[in-house]
DNA sequence: GAAACGCTTGGCAATATTGCCAAGCGAAAA
DNA sequence: TTTTCGCTTGGCAATATTGCCAAGCGTTTC
């Protein structure tokens, strides 16, 4: 692998761990329906506001939403909306487990090979 | 959150986080082209061979690829291809970064707006 | 059978991530 | 100006990840 072929898997590498994250995936996923403030995050699940906090620097400093402070509020949006699809293919990863796992448990009706 | 939906975010971030990683992101695009041998990738890259295959047992776990043996050989394939296609998206994140680091370097031709 | 091959697993030290508490900080309200 | 509000940052201990070496294990070749 070249030098610069690696750098550019570091960086895909680190945006993809922004996002491997419950937490951090929640977040992206309720953005969905528009920008949000820290304290809605915070309410909303049962943690600390500096973890909250935390967690969405990470999430800006990936590149994958972005913030803007107005009044009293910082408010944070989604800046790339195609991460939404892409959850969609992991939700597809999670499927395709389910259905084998339970092939191998006996417990689906899989057609058999005769 | 409810029990049940921090269960499935948790799912979810496990495969993203078996993504999250240079190496194991690199060995995916590559299954693009068809099905690799653990050897092939030990190769490919400057590794120990057993890093190599404890990677690929990351991403078998998280159901990402699947391994066949065949002979001598373990040969790993994509299961869930559509993760090529958000890997896509992951580099639309970096290029939006990329474009947005150069004007504010003042490198960049963006448009003035007046 | 013995040796070689291809790969996996155990163990472990180095490193990174996580989440809480406490402290800091700018903007707005008093 | 002082206080409060909304959020960020520093610090730190607990936990997880990473990658090497060494050892194990099933096939195949000799």
């Amino acid at each position: 692998m070249k030098a610069e072929d690696k750098k550019f898997f570091e960086a895909k590498a680190a945006v993809l761990k922004a996002l491997a994250h419950p937490t951090r995936l929640w977040m992206v996923e309720h953005l969905e329906s528009g920008e949000k403030c820290v304290c809605e995050f915070a309410e909303l699940i049962d943690a600390d506001f500096s973890t909250v906090s935390k967690h969405l620097t990470v999430l800006k400093q990936a590149g994958i939403v972005q913030d803007d402070k107005r009044g009293k509020q910082v408010y944070y949006s989604l800046k790339v909306p195609c991460v939404l699809n892409f959850i969609h293919c992991v939700e597809a990863v999670l499927s395709a487990r389910a259905k084998e796992h339970l092939s191998m448990t006996g417990l689906s009706d899989r057609p058999q090979n005769k």
